[in-house]
RNA sequence: GUGGCUGUAGCUCAACGGUAGAGCACCGGACUGUGGCUCCGGGUGUUGUGGGUUCGAUCCCCAUCAGCCACCCCA
């Protein structure tokens, strides 16, 4: 195993599956897939690249996501684009370029797919993650924000994970949200020389991110700062309660955090989030979302309102614990030995394959005992031994094999080698 | 981007300033054509990489890369 060359290595923070992992991961996309269809919700592909200043209009100029952790390319006639960092940006844009709003009133759509950010890797947090998200455009009503919530904490149900934690808020719209801005960063400016660096910088940047700081010295002071939830103007107010009513009577209680706050611009009113714990260390939050009725607007769109969420599936498998999912073996491995025996042992596989039956031939060839041996850890159902012998009385031997790695010894038949594949299916049957 | 910890076989780990071992896994044999159990055999490694100190480095020093943890940020 003497390296004579330098080999490469994948990119950091970008990571390879192999199939064990892959199954998992392909577990949770498929049960988003059944969940997110029973509400109605259609697929949808966008492309991975976009150009770059549709994130910085949606997402925010002042965001870190765009100012400091997008990678951001020249084509070949020296567009910037961007590797896309988030999927709404995108589904919004198809869904204005589209023009889906004049013909559904209504429009349901998930999606799911890698995502890029430039960011230091660490655990549940990769530059090459994937999430899956869906956008509910066309709804203003509590119900909408209600059923999307529901619909989150059916699919983490259905993928396992227990014990999550919803917590919900609202951080106002165009009416209430700059007033409220203005008066914490007030609040922020007049404390200044109290808070930590960050805190004065984002008192300027960002003034709703000094509210989840974690610096003990600045929660005391923060403790005493205006809460967005406390400045709701009415429209907002009452939709935050009828959200809150709604989920109760679908039986999810949230919890009421005045401090959650979104790193994305676009969001409006209802914001929330699902907290697992487990093996995530800091990196808990597992789906976030919330409302963001100007989105559409803002990107050149029609005046539709949405809610919608993501969330990053390296979370969910690591929430999960999920360890590596076993292969299923093949129903049949072939085991030939001697050339024209290994010949009609090709074509034998094949016909098995045809009738829709997995089959597997020990590619190695080498002795019965290596290839029984290859059979077994493989987690083969049946092995067929095709000898010289066999082949001259035109028939083969079917063994069954006992559960891989331990079991009593399997019963063998003989077997015609054209009544192969329908024998293997009706023991197959008995079997199972 | 900031700070800290860690890198030895496929995996989990050991060792010592004198160029590395164990268990599991893997491959083969006992059984010239029948898996598992047992026994026997096989180490599969430039000790992450590049320098430096030294007669000699896996060990000490520096750098770098990677992973992990926390921060920042976010899913």
């Amino acid at each position: 195993m003497r390296r004579t060359v330098e080999p490469l290595r994948a990119v950091k923070g970008m990571n390879d599956r192999l199939p064990g992992e892959a199954r998992a991961f392909a577990r949770v996309e498929a049960e988003a897939r059944r969940v997110f269809g029973l509400h109605g919700y259609g697929e949808v592909r966008t492309p991975m690249a976009e150009e770059a200043a549709l994130f910085s209009r949606s997402i925010g100029e002042e965001t870190d996501v765009v100012g400091k952790e997008m990678y951001v390319f020249p084509d070949r006639h020296g567009v910037p684009l961007a590797l896309r960092p988030e999927g709404t940006a995108g589904a919004v844009r198809a869904y204005i370029e589209h023009k889906v709003a004049t013909v559904e009133p209504v429009t349901r759509w998930f999606y799911l797919g890698p995502m890029f950010r430039h960011e230091r890797p660490q655990k549940g947090r990769y530059r090459q993650f994937h999430q899956v998200g869906a956008e509910l455009f066309g709804a203003a009503s509590p119900e909408a924000d209600a059923e999307l919530i529901a619909m989150i904490h059916a699919f983490l149900g259905a993928i396992g994970l227990s014990g999550v934690r919803l917590q919900l808020n609202s951080i106002g719209d165009d009416a209430c949200r700059p007033a409220y801005a203005a008066a914490l960063q007030a609040f922020l400016r007049a404390h200044a020389a109290e808070l930590c660096p960050d805190c004065q910088r984002r008192a300027e940047t960002n003034p709703l991110r000094a509210l989840d700081c974690k610096v003990p010295a600045d929660r005391a002071i923060l403790a005493s700062a205006p809460e967005p939830g406390a400045s709701l103007c009415g429209p907002c107010r009452e939709h935050f309660d009828a959200v809150r009513g709604h989920l109760e009577v679908l039986g999810l209680s949230p919890e009421v955090n005045p401090r959650l706050v979104r790193g994305l611009d676009y969001y409006t009113r209802t914001t929330f989030e699902f907290l697992a714990g487990g093996e995530l260390g800091s990196q808990n939050t597992v789906a976030a979302g919330g409302r963001y009725d100007k989105l559409v607007e803002r990107l050149g769109g029609p005046a539709v309102p949405a809610v919608g969420f993501a969330a990053g599936i390296e979370r969910l498998l690591l929430a999960l614990g999920a360890t590596e999912a076993a292969a299923e073996g093949s129903d049949l491995l072939v085991a030939a030995l001697g050339g024209p025996a290994r010949r009609r042992a090709l074509v034998l596989a094949q016909a098995v394959r045809a009738a829709g039956l997995r089959a597997e031939l020990d590619l190695r060839g080498g002795s019965l005992k290596s290839q029984m041996r290859y059979a077994d850890r493989a987690g083969a159902a049946f092995a067929l031994v095709l000898g010289d012998d066999e082949l001259a009385a035109g028939k083969a031997k079917l063994r069954q094999m006992g559960p891989r790695g331990g079991g009593a010894p399997g019963d063998e038949i003989e077997v015609a080698l054209d009544a192969v594949p329908a024998e293997l299916r009706r023991r197959l049957r008995d079997v199972r």
